[in-house]
DNA sequence: CTTCATCGTAACCATTTGGTAACTATAGCA
DNA sequence: TGCTATAGTTACCAAATGGTTACGATGAAG
């Protein structure tokens, strides 16, 4: 990787992924999660696509994997301390799009449309 | 477009082109600036996708451009309010980023390298 | 011995994104 | 006539990203 012209590249880079910011949200506000939950509650995401922007969180140390040797299979993913820090970053980020929602949603009843 | 899952995902869309918040930031922190300046600052960027990213961001009412109807001519981007309402997005995502760096240069002078 | 539940992987494909290089337009100036 | 400076476009290409489908592993339950 080249130089960052600035440093919110490095932040985007982390939380860019199409389903990233759902997971970090849903796990900031729910609490750990295993697959299957995550699976129903993000739909229409696919297994694959779900376990590629995991396991890329959890390289960048922001979500923590727990197996559990049980049969069949459980899994659990949390924020650890890093991710739970980018709240900071998604709180704004989720209000300006909130705004926006909102402000598209007024414009579709206004009486000059 | 299909639905947002979260909201993150409409400010992502609009912020999320490799050069945008580069230029976001540019134009928040140092005021209007024109093609050629904006060129050299954020080099090495090219025209070509100086002028895609800009134009995204004015479709999207982020930022504003105007002509100077001058020989050679002269174009100046600047900030619109809603441009400027993103910088409550932008400044967490910058010291996050920061944070990140300093962290990592941290750890490369530590004694358990 | 087949089915189920759970999580993950592999092969493959389509779209989106970012990038290079060459071209246009215009008036001044040598 | 030909060069300069500024801003933008066009044609083309390579890489990254997101997605579909089918498959693997495991042990309990019927």
């Amino acid at each position: 990787m080249d130089q960052y012209h600035n440093p919110t590249e490095a932040t985007l880079e982390r939380i860019g992924g199409k389903w990233k910011t759902a997971i970090l949200c849903l796990l900031g506000e729910q609490g750990p999660q295993p697959n299957g939950e995550m699976l129903r509650i993000l739909s229409p995401v696919t297994q694959k696509m779900l376990t590629q922007q995991l396991k890329e969180l959890e390289a960048d140390g922001l979500i923590l994997r727990t197996v559990f040797p049980e049969v069949p299979p459980k899994v659990v993913y949390e924020l650890t301390d890093s991710g739970k820090s980018l709240q900071i970053v998604l709180d704004p980020l989720c209000a300006w799009g909130k705004r926006l929602a909102d402000a598209a949603k007024q414009a579709e009843q206004e009486p000059g449309n």
